[in-house]
DNA sequence: TGCCAGGCCGGGT
DNA sequence: ACCCGGCATGGC
């Protein structure tokens, strides 16, 4: 992977777009159930889901717990894959009090290596939830990788499209300072882009309309 | 109307 | 080490 000026490229996204504003969440709790609703899915039907759970005051940890995964499955439906993201909220919820009694500040007291080592070990935490736990509840420096940040970059060269995902948060990593706020920033603003231009996961979009905004070091 | 969305897991080769 | 099917709703 060849060195580029990442932060020329996010300065361009950031006077194109302004800032995002994220994650879209009034808790860390709230941040973390999202990211575990949101895979593979429209952030829209999660927000269904979301309200869904605060109607019924099931945005805690304490009430959750104490929910079996079928009756949480039922309020979380708009989200899609809704028996799996059951289970997978329950795994996450479960492990929280086992390992540190429910508080999500103690689980964030710690470095983010272990702590990306703990949120892998639950079932249904792949590396994009945990990291987006890790820079959107937890506010410590780590980049977050999805589908329009492969797609954009790699269609613009900077890496194989089949790249390995610790493969490409290390090369975002080793060419930005290690700030959250700018890895917040960074990662918000390639999905409003992707959203914004139908980055779509066609080969037709091969060329893809956001060249003003990667042409900064060609 | 079909295709896609801010993935991840488990089983097969 | 890859590759693939399954998981499911709602919007365009």
């Amino acid at each position: 992977m060849e060195k580029k000026d990442l932060k020329a490229i996010f300065d361009k996204l950031f006077k194109a777009f302004g800032p995002q504003y994220w994650w879209p969440a009034n808790t860390p709790f709230e941040v973390i159930i999202g990211t575990i609703l949101t895979q593979n899915t429209n952030w829209g039907n999660v927000e269904k889901a979301i309200n869904n759970l605060r109607a019924r005051g099931c945005l805690s940890a304490h009430k959750l717990h104490q929910m079996p995964a079928k009756e949480i499955a039922p309020l979380i439906r708009p989200s899609g894959y809704f028996n799996i993201k059951a289970k997978r909220l329950k795994n996450f919820i479960n492990f929280l009090f086992n390992h540190h009694g429910g508080s999500l500040k103690k689980m964030f007291n710690q470095d983010i290596d272990s702590l990306r080592r703990e949120l892998l070990s639950v079932n249904g935490i792949g590396r994009e939830t945990a990291d987006s736990i890790i820079l959107y509840a937890a506010e410590l420096p780590i980049f977050v990788v999805d589908a329009y940040t492969k797609r954009a970059f790699s269609r613009h060269k900077f890496f194989a499209k089949d790249s390995d995902y610790d493969n490409v948060q290390k090369f975002f990593m080793e060419n930005l300072s290690k700030d959250v706020k700018i890895f917040n920033e960074f990662h918000a603003l390639l999905v409003r882009l992707g959203k914004d231009f139908c980055l779509k996961n066609k080969p037709k979009c091969e060329v893809c309309p956001i060249k003003p905004f990667l042409k900064v070091d060609f």
